[in-house]
DNA sequence: AAATGTGGAATTTTT
DNA sequence: TTCCACATTT
């Protein structure tokens, strides 16, 4: 059968496209044409009739990769896309709960907390119930919350193996009351809510297994256990899952990904009759074989892995460029000046990249790249949903759709000020604590006299006022009143520095108008259980949940609210660029982190020293080392022609100079891959002012250069290996240097005996 | 309510 | 060193 969609496969790639109804696990490869294989496979199921789009549900992390497949695979199928769920694991989970609300017990504009408001909340619970945030950190708190639900743990599942932990449950279930009460939602609460929506309700469950057919993840050896759960809960007796992943490429473990998911998936999605296919897609269509067999090499340094070897059938190419500087500064310098070589040849700016391990890193670069006028961009920051003045509006309209929302009504009861001081917020706190009630409620009861309790009202009245104006109006002009009739706007007119901040809420208004454009705000149909599909005994594990109904038809009043409802959920899911893309072509610079799923012609990895990449942190870690590992894997196979790796010897960090030796990254690679554009001379000790840099000797004045041993110098000792000198004291047969040996520490050691070894 | 000072921490991050 | 959160001052 000859068919354009599966022209051009490799037989691998085809395999996996064709695959029979069953689940499957692909192993692909950086560069083996994963999202190719994941979109012409939802294209060949519609094409050839097995699914409808209906009966497909594919799922990524994050909003770039979600939107990409969608296109893609628009443009391979003539079907609508329409109806298809398409999105992030908190987006398909948020829908399903929007669609859901009443079972699932949320209200149906329930509010989704991103980290920061989490954090917020998580200190107004504190300070209600008098919490000492010194014993237990807020921070603290909410990273064990979320770890909790990534586990599927509630309050009352989480073991107490001590007293801190005790406390620290605790204030998990305040928390959560707090939330509930609230109508609010974290990010894992998105993902456990609907996990337990499904457990808890066989109607729905069911529901959904029939209708999909097929499941398909992207970046599988990034989901946690409990995306791993909601997934096998999803898949029904009958329904195909097919997940892409790479072990090679989990650079995510820190925040909770979990590879061992890859390793149960072939026992825990095979069916009876129908076992797990295992694809692995090993041919790289990115880089030149150089830069592979690099990354291959270094690769093959980790125990624990799947086992896979790309290779590729586009030659050779360049070797790999390495290049060790004195200082960061002269790491940046050496950057700056290969970069503009290659960008003179002929390659565009933004098709060269920037690596580092840390965002401070950039700092250095940067400077050096504006003093050198090479236009650049920084990913990473602050994102636009973020910034201060976006999330005021966000809390207007937030009290607009819910005004049970504290958090939005604490941001902005007085701001811009509005004479609501301390005081009466406390007052405030203290009835609606006292009553169980929200401050809305507190604020409209007029409870509160004298001039604070006007300027409450006038509160109460300017937000009703803002509900009444906006009722009815198209989703941008209920944004852009809002922006206005809160005072945002007229505030920040004021401000000497409000200029950028008015911009970004007139942005704001645009935002929502193209949300409404291009969003598929269609309200997924209602799905009719009778009573008896719905148990109703099914209650969530949550303290004094109602009795559950079944979900109701959306009333005309639901559907009004709507449009700003699903904006106010975008605002929280996506939280946009970090900033406006610049018409000219620009330098990328980006963590490894970011750069995962990019491609360059030409990619720089900075930093390469040990402390820095891999980090010091993770060397403590369990599996640490071989995450960086992976992170370094990562970095390399970014780059389709070009790979530069460079090492400063010493580099500023946290005020102080630090001396380092070169990453055992390096190393990993070949020489024989390895093209050295450093001077020799400088790989063999810094080259710089000695008087500057306390220069020894460990022989007479009258011996050549070549005995003097300096301050950064790499060196190897016998029996405690490679180290960097990092101080030096004494002359002749007395001197004595300092080295700090990457596997055994700081030592002193005398010159005369040490019988150091440049490396 | 804004302005200024102080102490502590400083991988990686999407939703 | 630099940034941030939080506390104190004005």
């Amino acid at each position: 059968m000859a068919s354009p969609l599966l022209a051009n496969l490799n037989p691998e790639q085809l395999a996996a496209v064709t695959l029979p109804h069953a689940s499957a696990l692909i192993l692909a490869g950086a560069g083996s044409g994963k999202t190719r294989v994941l979109t012409t496979r939802i294209a060949w199921l519609l094409g050839t009739g097995q699914a409808s789009p209906l009966s497909i549900l594919a799922v990524t992390f994050t909003n770039k990769a979600a939107k990409e497949m969608l296109t893609r695979v628009s443009a391979l199928t003539p079907m609508h896309t329409r109806g298809m769920w398409i999105g992030t694991f908190h987006g398909l989970c948020n829908r399903m709960l929007r669609a859901h609300h009443r079972a699932a017990q949320l209200p149906p504009a329930f509010q989704i907390l991103d980290t920061q408001d989490q954090l917020a909340l998580i200190k107004r619970v504190y300070r209600a119930h008098n919490i000492d945030d010194e014993r237990y950190p807020a921070r603290q708190l909410q990273y064990f919350i979320m770890n909790a639900k990534e586990q599927g743990r509630r309050p009352n599942a989480v073991e107490a193996t001590d007293e801190f932990t005790r406390r620290q449950i605790e204030h998990y279930a305040l928390y959560e009351s707090t939330c509930q009460r609230e109508g609010a939602v974290d990010f894992a609460e998105l993902l456990l809510r609907s996990y337990e929506l499904l457990l808890a309700h066989e109607g729905l469950r069911e529901h959904y297994r029939r209708r999909f057919s097929h499941l398909l993840v992207d970046e599988f050896q990034d989901t946690n256990l409990l995306q791993y759960q909601w997934l096998r809960t999803l898949a029904g007796p009958d329904t195909a899952v097919f997940a892409v992943g790479d072990d090679d490429q989990s650079i995510y473990a820190f925040r909770g990904a979990n590879v061992a998911n890859m390793q149960h998936f072939e026992h825990d999605f095979a069916r009876p009759d129908r076992p797990v296919h295992l694809i692995k897609l090993e041919q790289n269509y990115r880089s030149h074989g150089t830069i592979l067999d690099a990354a291959n090499a270094l690769i093959r340094n980790n125990q624990t892995r799947l086992g896979k070897n790309l290779w590729t059938d586009a030659g050779k190419g360049d070797p790999v460029r390495a290049f060790v500087a004195p200082t960061d500064h002269a790491e940046a310098a050496f950057v700056v000046d290969a970069v503009k070589s290659i960008a003179d040849d002929g390659t565009p700016l933004d098709e060269i990249a920037l690596l580092y391990r840390s965002n401070a890193q950039s700092r250095v670069l940067e400077h050096a790249l504006f003093n050198a006028a090479l236009p650049y961009r920084v990913y990473g920051g602050m994102r636009f949903f973020e910034r201060a003045e976006i999330k005021h509006a966000l809390a207007y309209l937030r009290l607009v759709a819910m005004p049970e929302d504290d958090g939005a009504m604490l941001r902005v009861i007085n701001f811009p000020p509005r004479g609501i001081g301390a005081r009466t917020l406390e007052q405030l706190g203290e009835q609606s604590r006292g009553q169980g009630t929200t401050l809305w409620q507190v604020a409209c009861s007029g409870a509160l006299g004298g001039k604070a309790g006007s300027a409450v009202s006038a509160f109460v009245r300017l937000v009703e006022a803002m509900r009444a104006a906006t009722r009815g109006l198209p989703l941008s002009e209920q944004v852009a009143h809002v922006v206005e009739a809160s005072g945002l706007l007229a505030h920040y007119r004021q401000e000497k520095d409000g200029q950028e901040r008015i911009e970004n809420l007139e942005e704001l208004v645009n935002a929502a108008a193209s949300f409404v454009r291009e969003a598929d705000l269609a309200v997924d149909a209602p799905i009719r259980l009778s009573p008896s599909e719905v148990p109703a005994d099914a209650v969530l594990a949550l303290a004094g949940a109602p009795p559950v109904e079944p979900p109701p038809e959306p009333t005309a009043e639901e559907g009004a609210t709507d449009a700003l409802t699903a904006f106010l959920a975008h605002a929280a899911l996506e939280a946009g660029d970090t900033q406006a893309a610049e018409g000219r072509p620009a330098l990328q610079l980006m963590t490894v982190h970011a750069a995962k799923g990019l491609e360059f012609h030409t990619v720089f990895v900075t930093g390469l020293e040990e402390g820095l990449f891999p980090h010091e942190n993770s060397l403590n870690e369990l599996d640490g080392v071989e995450e960086e590992r992976r992170l370094m894997y990562v970095a390399i196979t970014r780059a389709r022609r070009k790979l530069y790796l460079t090492h400063a010897q010493t580099r500023m960090l946290h005020g102080q100079t630090r001396y380092n030796i070169v990453s055992r990254f390096l190393d990993e690679i070949p020489r024989e891959l390895v093209q050295w554009l450093s001077p020799r001379s400088q790989r063999m000790s810094i080259d710089v002012d000695a008087s500057e840099w306390g220069a020894v000797q460990s022989a007479p004045q009258a011996t050549p250069p070549a005995s003097t041993w300096r301050i950064g110098q790499s060196v190897r000792h016998a029996k405690f290996g490679v180290g960097v000198i990092i101080d030096a004291e004494g002359r002749g047969g007395d001197a004595r240097v300092q080295v700090n040996f990457r596997d055994v520490g700081v030592k002193w050691l005398a010159l005369e005996y040490a019988r150091l070894e440049r490396v």
